[in-house]
This record gives structure tokens, sequence and C-alpha cells, in this order.
DNA sequence: TTAGTGATATCC
DNA sequence: GATATCACTAAA
């Protein structure tokens, strides 16, 4: 029995949303109505202006406005010209903290994750919790989750970059 | 290990 | 206007 997860799933905190969300299924619907479906293997939790790896520690910008917005909220930020970021932002208004989804079961790396998803610049700033196009869903699955320090973020600084904010499902 | 890639931010 | 930076991947 799967349930498609609320707004008020998103609307806790990033550091819970986050392990929740392991296990969870991305459910995307292509404009011919295929349906593809991936179960969450792995996201970090990106928390904060004083998390310096989070884009928002550099303040509000146009690139990051989304990560103050409505909690449910997709960011999708392109990287390195060629990889496309998926990141559902969580919590309350104005403060800035998300959830990024760094590998399915099968697809294993962020950015396979969105080229298989065909997730692309234009589903930043939809929302995760009421769109016909993706959404989450909850079948019961509930992985044992490991955690461990983020990748990617050396430049943030020896405490941030070594915070236990990855979540990995067990296999 | 390194090249490739382009939007964004920051600096003239 | 120009340059530096980057939450990555693939190829070697």
């Amino acid at each position: 029995m799967a349930v498609k997860l609320t707004e008020e799933f998103f609307r806790r905190d990033a550091l819970e949303v986050a392990p929740d969300l392991v296990g969870k299924v991305i459910v995307r619907r292509l404009e011919d109505g295929t349906l593809l479906r991936e179960r969450i293997a792995e996201t970090e939790a990106y928390r904060g202006e004083e998390d310096k790896g989070c884009h928002a520690s550099k303040g509000r910008t146009k690139r990051t406005e989304v990560l103050y917005g409505e909690s449910g909220v997709i960011y999708v930020y392109l990287c390195y010209g060629m990889h496309w970021l998926m990141n559902v932002i969580t919590g309350e208004k104005d403060f800035p903290q998300g959830v990024l989804f760094r590998a399915g079961e099968v697809h294993d790396g962020p950015a396979k994750l969105t080229k298989y998803l065909q997730v692309d610049g234009s589903f930043n700033g939809g929302s995760m919790s009421s769109s016909p196009d993706i959404w989450i869903e909850d079948d019961g699955f509930r992985p044992d989750i490991e955690t461990a320090p983020r990748v990617g973020i050396d430049y943030a600084g020896d405490y941030w970059k070594d915070v236990p904010w990855r979540f990995i499902a067990k296999r």
C-alpha cells in the first residue's frame, strides 16, 4: 500500500526528513504517461546559512531563493555544466534547508538519478507534494540506515565536511 | 588522475 | 565585460 507524501512530511527539520526519505520511492510521470519508479537509497541534508556546504550559506540569491521557500518545493541545480542535482526543500519558510537525492537503488549517483528521471531545470521551484509529474510514495518499506560524512564539499571546511548528514540504506 | 561543461556569483 | 567556482561523471 503506497501513500503519497504530503507537504507535512517535508515541513520537518531536514535532519528528520533526510533519513525518513531513504527507502521511499520517487515516482515520475513522463509526458507520455510512462511511470518511472526509483527507491531512494541515499540522501544528504543541507541545513541553514551556517552550513558551509549549503548553497544558502553565501546568502539569499537568485539561485538559492527556493531554499528559503515552502517545504516540498523542488530545487534543481545544474552542476559543472552538465549534471542536474535534485533537492527537496524542508522545514519552515525563510529557513534555508533541504535534502539532496544522492542515489537510487538502481541509479547510483545524483546526476544519474536526474538523468533517469528526466528531471531538469524546468522542475526548479515546482512542488514535490502537489505536482502531477513527480512525487514520492511510502510503500511501508523501512530499511536500516547508515550515516556518513557528506561528499563533494571539501571546500566547506574541516567541520562541515565531516558532519554525518549523509543517509544511506543498508543492503 | 584529469578533462569536460555551463550557470552563477564576483570582480573589474 | 571577464574570470573563478562548483553538492559530478566518465574515461584513462
